[in-house]
DNA sequence: GTGCATGCAAAGCTTTTGCAGCCCT
DNA sequence: AGGGCTGCAAAAGCTTTGCATGCAC
């Protein structure tokens, strides 16, 4: 799947003009590398631990690229740090945030998506994206309370 | 009620060794004036149409004092801004954003809450905060597309 | 009078931008 | 050969912090 993942950013590169480059391909195969939600920060980490270093700007650039040609989306868990999450063949959801031990756990729901539905008909309004965020404690850090 | 809100204000600031000063009134006033999701900058403008000019320092600071107090809740669209909601007497509830007008729009959902409570139960989270938002377009500015 | 509060400016953080030099095509 | 790409540094925005002065108690 990963090389599914390079076949799409490849092709996004050429019918969009633009070039690729050995940057680029590193941080995609960083981003690729990772399981979930890393910050520019994380790449950059990543990359410095093998030896490819790449500057920031450049990282900021191309994980923009990365999500615009539907590998990763983009999450703001309101902490002043954008980070990215998978996108490819992955269904939306939502995240439940420990803020002890910071680990993300995905959720999906029917019974909540139902009730966006029913919202969105009430307000009449137009979705184009949303973010449901549970702050708390997971199961593991509860129990070492 | 805002008399309500000023002496919730009073009696933390007494209670907590701090000072009353005309600077913390005047935020409070100000924010206490406002409907809905005000940034700190806001306030700032607020006050200075009334020639009570207080540095942003201060405004930043008495925000702090004012959520702290339970009179004001932090909310992060994931625009860079943060922004204040009254939260006295005000049910918890989650917003539907227009990306067009800017407009925020305060709704609350039985049907999501009971999904959410499950999503809780089947991952053993304790939530302690959590936030819903929907960006997209509001009734008004559909029909004007 | 004491110590917190204020205001200004400086610093902090994350992210963006400008630009000279470099490299893909 | 040419124009996009990179990296550095500077800038941009929002927010926090340090410090001298001022004011509440």
């Amino acid at each position: 799947m990963a090389s599914r993942a390079r076949q799409i950013f490849e092709d996004y590169i050429r019918s969009s003009g633009l070039k690729e480059t050995a940057q680029r391909n590193f941080v995609l195969d960083a981003f690729l590398a990772t399981n979930n939600h890393v910050s520019v920060e994380d790449i950059h980490r990543i990359m410095a631990g093998r030896n490819k270093k790449v500057g920031f700007a450049t990282v900021y650039r191309t994980m923009k690229l990365i999500a615009d040609c539907g590998l990763a989306r983009e999450v703001v868990f309101g902490d002043g740090v954008s980070r990215f999450e998978h996108a490819l063949d992955r269904r939306h959801h939502h995240h439940l945030i420990c803020t002890r031990c910071r680990k993300v756990i995905d959720f999906e729901s029917r019974e909540i998506d139902e009730g966006e539905k029913a919202i969105l008909e009430k307000y009449r309004f137009e979705a184009h994206s949303h973010r449901y965020e549970i702050f708390g404690l997971c199961n593991d850090c509860r129990k070492k309370e």
